[in-house]
DNA sequence: TTGAAAGCGCTAACAA
DNA sequence: TTGTTAGCGCTTTCAA
């Protein structure tokens, strides 16, 4: 019980079993050609001595650090949080530790975080954000480890994700408001950048008003507003075009507007209908509370690490371009 | 810029120069002592092998691994999480990596996870949580490494720590309370067994009662209630108490309190005052918008990583026990 | 200013 | 079943 004196070695317990350090080796990784009675000294004297193996050494010896790299825009945002909870849970279980860096969602951040993965030797990486240059898939491929997108950037085949169909769930509650008759929906998106955005929610909403026969209004189409404060801002904008609805990209802003137009006096969902994306526990304490599309994004984490796993270990991963079910969560905020 | 070829290490750096290893690693390390021309090879070579060095063996060798392990209750409370950016963002700084895990504030998961990260061999660790047992107190010490608690478990001088004062901030606010003639004040708390509960939220309130020449009822205390669907269930019988002001130890469980109590036809704040604490945004969103003390969460969390780098580097720290000023944001849920 | 050489603590062939 | 022996890629004295 005295683990006091200085960090023993492998070569410690060896020395203090009579035994070389392999055996202490096959001991520690519970390699089975070991006679049992051996097992047990070893055993014995590694509790004795209070002997803990250095990763580090084992890192360099066996070139595997069981530590994964994760990339985050914000461990703020709830739904990245979310994400990384799963991520975590699951790394955990399968004996990896979690090396976390937020990027903003900045290129340059990212480049940084990931060579420094990459000097840290991870064996494998989940990527988190709206987006994804050539420049950073070009580096992240350099690093030789695994990555799995996870839940935000939608890559296009050229890694392994794991998502929700953007395109579908937008379009679905877009098509859900023009059947209302509300000819007037107003969409809410991140920044232009967004790939996320730009490519596959825009791309949902403009398929709904195609198919209802309904022409495209960019008047109606708000970018750039991030977070609650920026909600709130963009309230009067968006009665000033007279939307009947809003399909907004996450939560926080959707709440802002929600809250800002009840200020202005008006009423939700009776004059505007509102719903988000990601259904974190904002939409909740929001009155009305706002409907929202969920995404499953605990399990989105789960899933992208547990496939990270099976591809650190070289084993076959079937569809490599997951995508989880979403759910449309009705609550007060529509009728 | 053909960083293919198989991760060139600081051997094939020399070679390709022909000097020796330690002097293409006084290179890579910024030590003086390499002459300029010679130091200019040496970068063009690693340049052009686009070069990385191995983190994982530099550790082995100098016993210094640049990385922190940060311990916290739950990445997706957004305490925890604001004060993990403030963490990260001053580690990102000091060239310290984040290597995180989850406890759910539980003692069992605690103690793997310091046992994992001395494995690992981090330089330093950043404690979050609300208690700390005297098993995992003497895991942490075992480590050998220095460790910060930042935010949440206040130690009693036992380890190094960053948080506000707990007592001073409960005892305002009830007095605040006790002031306006509310003598019959609720305190909302975290589970029987958080240190920080009930050794120093639970003591203000107590202090203010006595100051005032309150007597203390304990069918005033409501514990163990934990987050926004708890609050909800607390509202009724905080109601049948009679209270007239809540003072409650997070924001959602403040929240959930605030709009059950609403939707029981309650008004706030004129049949009940609510006050919250931390001031995580969830205080902006409610309506009426919460009153909450604000703990300056990113900068606990900024400096306790601050000290811990210190700590690391054996500089002098002046006083280990830090208390960021709190405030009081009044806002339309008190009078 | 530079180099030689000895590890850091462990894994992983290969032998025995 | 066990031991021997090379490394893994780097830092760090100690000499030159």
């Amino acid at each position: 019980m005295d683990e006091q004196k200085k960090n023993a070695t492998i070569y410690d317990v060896a020395a203090a079993v009579g035994v070389s350090l392999a055996t202490v080796s096959r001991v520690v990784n519970g390699s089975d050609s070991v006679r049992p009675a051996t097992r047990d000294k070893v055993l014995a004297a590694i509790e004795e001595l209070g002997y803990q193996p250095n990763a580090v050494a084992r890192g360099l010896a066996s070139k595997k650090t069981t530590t994964v790299g994760v990339v985050i825009p914000d461990i703020t945002n709830l739904f990245y949080s979310e994400l990384t909870r799963g991520i975590d849970d699951i790394a955990r279980m399968y004996q990896y530790d979690v090396l976390l860096t937020n990027t903003d969602d900045e290129e340059e951040q990212a480049m940084t975080a990931i060579k420094n993965l990459a000097q840290k030797q991870v064996d494998g990486i989940i990527y988190m954000g709206t987006k994804l240059s050539e420049k950073v898939l070009s580096a992240v491929r350099a690093t030789g480890v695994p990555v799995v997108l996870a839940g935000s950037v939608a890559g296009d085949g050229a890694l392994p994700s794991v998502n929700i169909d953007y395109t579908a769930a937008f379009q679905e509650i877009t098509t859900k408001f023009l059947n209302k008759n509300h000819s007037r929906v107003a969409l809410v998106l991140g920044s232009k950048d967004r790939t996320i955005d730009e490519k596959f929610r825009l791309e949902g909403y403009k398929k709904a008003l195609e198919e209802a026969g309904e022409s495209f209004d960019e008047s109606l189409v708000f970018t750039g507003a991030k977070g609650y404060a920026a909600g709130q801002k963009l309230a009067a904008q968006i009665i000033e075009q007279k939307a009947q609805a809003v399909v907004a990209y996450e939560d926080e802003v959707a709440l802002g507007i929600l809250n800002a137009v009840q200020d202005a006096g008006y009423k939700v969902p009776e004059d505007l209908e509102i719903i988000s994306s990601n259904n974190t526990t904002y939409t909740l304490v929001a009155r009305p509370e706002l409907s929202s599309i969920n995404q499953p994004k605990y399990d989105i984490g789960a899933v992208a690490m547990r496939m990270l796993t099976k591809l650190m270990n070289k084993e076959e991963v079937g569809e490599d371009q997951v995508k989880l079910p979403y759910t449309l969560v009705e609550r007060a905020s529509t009728m």
